[in-house]
DNA sequence: AGTCCTTAAGTTGTGCACATCATTGTCTAT
DNA sequence: ATAGACAATGATGTGCACAACTTAAGGACT
């Protein structure tokens, strides 16, 4: 927003984070959509560096599985089948209801302030049902779920493993498999619903339900999956 | 063993494996205590590689939790603060009991043989009890532990936290702050019981058994670091 | 004698050229 | 016409030289 180069200033580190999460928000909104190549020296240019550090990036991308390189062929988006869906979203299940039992902190006025503001967001959603600002909200109100704990490998593990899962349900709503409407309405109860525990202080509820909208909004999106196409090629 | 060139044949993602498992190994058996310097180049030389190639490996246990780079001064072997310890534990806790509830497999008898063989190198450790070889023990069980399970990615959340604290288990075995007999005898009776409880088919009770040492084990430990060094420098 | 600046050495980070590998299209022999 | 060999192309992987940076030692000035 600030700067206007896209990643020059700062230290090594911080290019490095600006470049990865960057790459991870365009595979995660669909920008660079499963199966897509990405181009190593078109990236370097595009972020105004060489190779060597992009690489880096695109390695560590790759240890979150969210790319695949093969040698002599290219650096892929990757997919996720239904088997690793399934088993993402149980481990998904547990961990969310730990956010609340782990660690938890009573949120600062900042953050409930965040909540509220994400609670008006999802609103203008049900007027302007956006299926790529939906996901961005979706995402930044995850991120503020995160600091509903301090438990930091709590907060990786969760992060790792949801980064890795919700483009595919955005893929899921770009093929009009699962209603859009429907999805923004009950995503504005969850926030709701959330907001209000955190409001009287009980965390434990607040990762209750959203635990219940992880396991119910799955289960919306697998039978989707499955009568559609039973297994994804 | 059966090679005599450390890290010759193979394609590209063997040589990276086979760096990265070995030096890791080095980190959590202490070979390479925390806060040591590794040098790239002597590391590089070592491997029959350059540079490049290494430190991808670096990166990859950098961001592990394992190594801390700095530019201009080195790379580092990390500690782990109390915090993050006692952190890291608690959600170590509850995957040890996920790992019998989310996606049990009927261990094969293979494994099922493996695990008698670690049962039987275990009674050795009881004549001759050596910290090291108590760590590569404990560290294979680990192993065959997570194969009680096919969930991947619940297999890989729980490596990533074991290999990222046992190494500070094994430190305070070397600093004589809790004893290595009692250990000894501890772990082999977590052996027989997980043994028996998989013999028995039951996987939900072999998890609660091994949720229970880890725990027990950490309270050992936390008391011991506790009553010595009450802030570790 | 003490403080500050300069300089030298050593480390990680970067850029670039080349090696290695997979793919594809073409040419030749049957 | 078709099957197989082969060369050309373009991708990732590797090696090396240099830049950026930190630290520590040494000397000059106060």
């Amino acid at each position: 927003m600030t700067c206007e180069t896209p990643a020059a200033g700062g230290s090594a580190r911080d290019r490095f984070e600006r470049m990865h999460d960057e790459i991870r928000r365009r595979i995660c909104l669909l920008d660079y959509a499963p199966g897509t190549r990405l181009s190593e020296e078109t990236l370097a240019a595009e972020f105004g560096t060489s190779r060597t550090p992009l690489r880096r990036v695109l390695a560590r991308l790759e240890s979150e599985g969210l790319l695949q390189s093969v040698h002599g062929v290219g650096t892929f988006v990757t997919d996720v089948d239904l088997t690793e869906l399934v088993q993402t979203y149980r481990v998904r299940l547990e961990l969310a209801e730990l956010i609340g039992r782990l660690d938890p902190v009573a949120p600062s006025l900042a953050l409930v302030a965040e909540f509220r503001a994400l609670r008006a967001r999802s609103k203008t959603l049900r007027d302007d049902p956006d299926p790529r600002r939906f996901a961005q909200i979706n995402m930044d109100f995850f991120v503020a779920l995160m600091r509903l704990t301090a438990n930091q490998p709590l907060r990786e593990m969760s992060e790792r493993l949801y980064f890795r899962t919700t483009r595919i349900w955005l893929k899921s709503v770009f093929a009009s498999l699962i209603d859009l409407k429907d999805e923004v309405e009950i995503f504005d109860r969850e926030i709701d619903g959330i907001v209000r525990a955190i409001g009287i202080g009980d965390l434990e509820v607040a990762a209750l339900i959203r635990r219940a909208h992880v396991s119910m909004s799955f289960e919306r999106m697998r039978k989707a999956v499955e009568t559609r196409s039973p297994v994804t090629p």
